[in-house]
DNA sequence: CTTAAAAGTGTATTTTTTACACGTACTTCA
DNA sequence: TGAAGTACGTGTAAAAAATACACTTTTAAG
C-alpha cells in the first residue's frame, strides 16, 4: 500500500534492478584470499563469481549486503565497506542491473569452512583468481585497490586476523596486502609507536621455536588517538 | 523488446527507482562554494537540494550524472567522481529511491551564471549551506570529506581553477578546501618540486601590485610522474 | 620618494623514514 | 649435551621530508 502511494510522486521514472555484490577477503596467516562462488542461476550458471543478491524493497542497500554476507558465511557483524557502483547498461546480459559492490574482511578459521561446504564456494589466492562473470574481475581489482588504500589509514587489517595475533603475523598480512616485504624492525616500531596494541603474556609458537608475543588491538585507544587528531598511518 | 527478453532471467527481483545526485563545487578564487537548486517537484517543492535525476534504462549511472551536470550548468566534460550510494529504505518519503551521489568540480566563470539564471540555482559558501531536503546535507558533508581526501593525492584541485592560475591562487584554494592556512613558502616549494606546473611569462596583477606569475598544469608530466611511481602528495 | 602589500627565494631545525647490526630464546639433530 | 639454525626482539646511525621563519623584490598609492 505504502509503495503504491509513494510512487504517485515519481510517475515518470522507470525502476531498475539493483543488486549488491560482496568481495570477500580472508587471510590464512600466509596469503590473502578471496571467497568465490559457483553461480547457481542463469545466465552463466556454474561459472565463478563474487556473491550477491538483488536489493529488496524493504531493506536498505547496506542491509542487503549484510544479509548476503551473513547468509553465505554464517557469520555476523562482518566488517564491510562500500566499494562503488557498477552501472553500465550492458554489464549484465540477463537484464539491466545496477550493482553496488562492497568489500568485506573476515577472519579465516574453522567456521568459514561452512560456506565452502554448504555453497559451492572456494577460497582463491589473489594470484590465482579465475575469470569471473560480468565485471566481477574488475570489482575484485577495485576491491584490492580499496583495501590497500584503506588499510594504510584505518586499522582494518585487524579484521583479517584472529583477536590475538603476533607482530610478525600482522606484518605478513601487510606484506600480503601490498605485495611487498616491509622491514621487520621498522614495521614493529611503527605499529607499536601508535599505542593501539595491548601486549599479552602469551606467546604463539606456531611460527618459530622462540615464539612471538601475542597482541590484541585496542579499539578504545584507537578512538582516543583519533580524537586527539593523531592519524593511524602505516 | 530487449528488456522484456532480459527480464526473463531475474523474474523474482523487484526493480527500484535509482537516482543520481550531483554535489557541485566551485571556487571563486576566494571561497569554496556549492551549487544548490530550488526543487521543482513534489515532495519538498521549493526547498533547497543538490541537483539530481532518475537513471533511465538506456543510460549508465555515470552517464546519468554527466547528463545532469551538462543540463544544469551548460558545461561539457565536467570533472566528476563517484561519492557513494545512499540506500536507506525511508530516505525519500516520495518513494523508495536509491541514489548514487557524485561530486563535481567546476571553474567559476561567466558561463556558470547560466545555471543560476535559467534554473533557480544559487552558489552558497561552505559555511552558509542551508538545510537541504532528504539526506542531501549528509551528501554534502561526505562530498567535502571526499574532496579533501582526494585533493591530497590527486591533482584535482586544478579542476576548480582557470587554466592559467598563480601559485598564491592555488594555495588559497587549498586553504579553502582544508580550512587551514598553509605556509606560503612551503606550499610553493612542495608543489613546484613535483614538476607538474609550467610557468608562463604572464603575470596576474589582480591580487597584488607586484603581480604573480601564471602557471599551467601539465597533465602529461603528471602522468609520467605517476608512471615512474612518484606520488602526487600535497 | 616613501610606504604598504603581496610575491618570491633561501636556510636552519625538527621530525620521520629508511637501512642495517646485533643479541635472544628455543628446537633440532649430530 | 651442545652446536646450529631460525625466527623474534631491540637499538642506532644516516637520509629524507616536513616545518618554521627571515629577508629581498616589485610596484601602485599617497
Amino acid at each position: 500500500m505504502r509503495n503504491t502511494h509513494k510512487k504517485a510522486f515519481y510517475q515518470d521514472a522507470t525502476p531498475l534492478l539493483v543488486a549488491v555484490d560482496c568481495i570477500i577477503f580472508g587471510f590464512d596467516l600466509e596469503e590473502l584470499k578471496l571467497l568465490l562462488f559457483k553461480r547457481k542461476v542463469e545466465p552463466f550458471k556454474g561459472e565463478w563469481s563474487v556473491i550477491g543478491s538483488f536489493v529488496q524493497p524493504e531493506e536498505s542497500v547496506s542491509s542487503a549486503a549484510s544479509r548476503v554476507l551473513g547468509a553465505y558465511t554464517g557469520l555476523d557483524g562482518i566488517f564491510m565497506e562500500p566499494l562503488g557502483c557498477y552501472g553500465e547498461v550492458e554489464r549484465d546480459p540477463g537484464a539491466r542491473v545496477i550493482s553496488q559492490a562492497y568489500f568485506a574482511l573476515i577472519r579465516l578459521g574453522e567456521e568459514e569452512a561452512q560456506a565452502v561446504e554448504t555453497y559451492q564456494a572456494k577460497w582463491f589466492g589473489l594470484s590465482a583468481v579465475p575469470p569471473l562473470i560480468l565485471d566481477h574481475n574488475q570489482m575484485v581489482e577495485n576491491a584490492l585497490q580499496a583495501l590497500r588504500r584503506k588499510a594504510r589509514y584505518r586499522p582494518i587489517g585487524f579484521e583479517l586476523l584472529p583477536e590475538k595475533f603476533t607482530i610478525p603475523q600482522l606484518k605478513r598480512l601487510y606484506d600480503a596486502i601490498y605485495q611487498q616485504e616491509f622491514d621487520r624492525r621498522n614495521f614493529r616500531k611503527k605499529i607499536l609507536s601508535m599505542n593501539v596494541l595491548d601486549k599479552l603474556d602469551e606467546k604463539d609458537k606456531s611460527n618459530s621455536k622462540k615464539g612471538a608475543f601475542l597482541y590484541r588491538f585496542n579499539r578504545q585507544q584507537y578512538e582516543e588517538m583519533i580524537e586527539k587528531g593523531i592519524d593511524f598511518v602505516l
